[in-house]
RNA sequence: CGAGGCGUAGCGCAGUUUGGUAGCGCGCUUGGUUCGGGACCAAGAGGUCGUGGGUUCAAAUCCCGUCGCCUCGACCA
């Protein structure tokens, strides 16, 4: 068969040029285009769709567990931004202000939201009144802002969609175990609808975000070994709850600070899916979030009873719940192949006068590039079959992947290595920022999350006790 | 902010060295033949050459300025 030797020259070569490739595919396909300003992208409605997928399943899975959908303001006086030591500092750098409106100097300069933990603390002062307020469990789906040095179409651009949802509760206990759960939804999120095994753990403290007490992430491993932080859960202890007064009178009569958590999730996540499970030919998308699952492509269309074969099969699929497209556009079957293959759609059934003499369906998985042949009777279940056994192999290839590429390091060098060989480096940690720091210096990179296993016994970088072992790569 | 690169038709580029009618491929439009791995024929449409100034009889091309974008670093979901 041939190669598709002239389609892929459209995009780069994904192991010796994945940054290209990476902006490549997302152009050619459609996915998102750059915007007029330095930093922002146009999510187009190829890229959107994948983004409603994301948000429905996860949206389905904050409702279950009992969280409500609000919305905050865009701009956020910046006296908020103040009240917070750490939150302050770890964002000043990169907020975007408003200084002017309506045709006048502003009397107090308004932050276009990075995050919401300030104005949702103010609002949640406001309503938290009493133990029984608690807990207080709210999400919002908006955009933030971030002016980002260098940006990269959803893996960090200016502007980004996301959901960040915030509780309070009457205890530190339960906050935490919000932020695990959260942590756990999230993982859980990740494997049964991006088909992308993550690592779950806590932040070090350099990582951790300004103003929590602690920082819980999700991190995914690209196909040139890197990591992309791709969800992180907060625990703010009573940091916010004092800065912003979020107060409430227990069950013994005394007024007591809350506790506070936060989670979010953005737009990266369709960057993780394209890292995690693009190929030489372009995406592919798991079929839980492909805006199409199935593709048919009818052969020789202006044969008699084939646009008429196409259109019922694909009547019977989409009744079965299935998101069909046909093409029956004016170009070659070649070409409509190539592209939606580039597209990335799960499952492509070839349709023509020789299928339909035979009473069967041509198809194409998308994940093995394989072809194979069905009965077109009952063929609704046969796909839907197909598209969990594609949802699985995705999984299990991108898991054994990742799994494959962790290697233990006991010194600098082997760190190095590792990473250099494009692995994430398990090792043991003494605990110190000094340490971290020149781990950074020396390999480029940082820790990720801290492993539940703490077995290197010592530090990777001075040798002392290890008080961790921690999952070191190069991110994005 | 540091270092590179690029702005010429929707996209990708050539033309700039040596100033002289604005080009090529793909795409697009119309008609026709095709259709099982990027088909073909014919006819068409489409550009203040990023922008401001300067030199010149003449500037995409030379000079000065300026703006924007991309990539790579330091910072970050």
């Amino acid at each position: 068969m041939a190669k598709n030797e002239g389609f892929v020259n459209e995009i780069a070569d994904i192991e010796s040029d994945f940054p290209r490739w990476y902006t490549d595919v997302v152009v050619r396909t459609k996915l998102a285009d750059y915007g007029p300003v330095k930093g922002t992208m146009v999510i187009r409605p190829y890229g959107y769709a994948i983004w409603e997928n994301i948000q429905r399943e996860l949206d389905a899975r904050f409702k279950a567990a009992g969280v409500e959908n609000a919305y905050f303001p865009l701009l956020i006086p910046m006296s908020f931004m103040t009240k917070e030591a750490e939150h302050v500092e770890g964002f000043a750098p990169e907020v975007a202000v408003v200084t002017h409106a309506g045709g006048a100097k502003l009397e107090e300069p308004l932050v276009v939201r990075p995050t919401s933990e300030t104005v949702i603390g103010h609002m949640f002062g406001k309503w938290v009144e009493s133990w029984r307020d608690l807990p207080l469990r709210q999400n919002q789906w908006c955009n933030v802002m971030r002016w980002e040095k260098t940006t990269r179409p959803f893996l960090r651009t200016s502007e980004f969609l996301w959901q960040e949802g915030h509780s309070v509760y009457a205890t530190g206990e339960e906050a935490e175990a919000e932020t695990l759960a959260m942590l756990a939804l999230y993982a859980e999120f990740a494997k049964n609808v991006l088909c992308m095994p993550v690592l779950t753990g806590r932040k070090t403290e350099k990582e951790k975000f300004a103003g929590a007490v602690a920082t819980y992430g999700m991190e995914a491993m690209m196909h040139d070994g890197k990591s992309l932080q791709s969800g992180t859960t907060h625990y703010m202890g009573q940091n916010f709850a004092k800065a912003f007064g979020v107060q409430f009178t227990d069950k013994d009569g005394a007024l007591k600070y809350g506790y506070t958590m936060s989670y979010g999730v953005s737009t990266r996540l369709i960057g993780a899916l394209i890292m995690t499970h693009g190929d030489a030919r372009g995406l592919v998308l798991p079929p839980p979030v492909a805006p199409v699952q199935v593709v048919i492509v009818p052969i020789a269309m202006k044969k008699e009873g084939v646009l008429e074969a196409v259109g019922a099969l694909a009547e019977r699929l989409k009744k079965a719940g299935i998101k069909v497209k046909v093409d029956d556009t004016d170009n070659s079957p070649g070409w409509k192949f190539n592209e939606w293959e580039m597209k990335g759609v799960p499952l492509r059934i070839e349709l023509g006068p020789r299928d339909i003499e035979a009473g069967k369906l041509t198809f194409f998985r998308r994940d093995t590039c394989e072809k194979g042949e069905m009965g077109s009777e009952n063929c609704e279940e046969a796909v839907k079959e197909l598209l969990g056994a594609i949802s699985v192999n995705l999984y299990e290839k991108a898991k054994k992947r990742m799994e494959e590429r962790i290697v233990n390091a006991q010194t600098l060098d082997e760190l190095l290595a590792g990473v250099d060989g494009g692995n994430f480096v398990r090792a043991g940690w003494c605990g110190e920022r000094a340490c971290e720091d020149k781990v950074k210096d020396f390999a480029q990179a940082t820790a990720r999350v801290m492993d539940e296993k703490n077995d290197m016994p010592v530090c990777v970088c001075c040798g002392k006790k290890a008080k961790r072992t921690v999952f070191f790569a190069r991110a994005y």
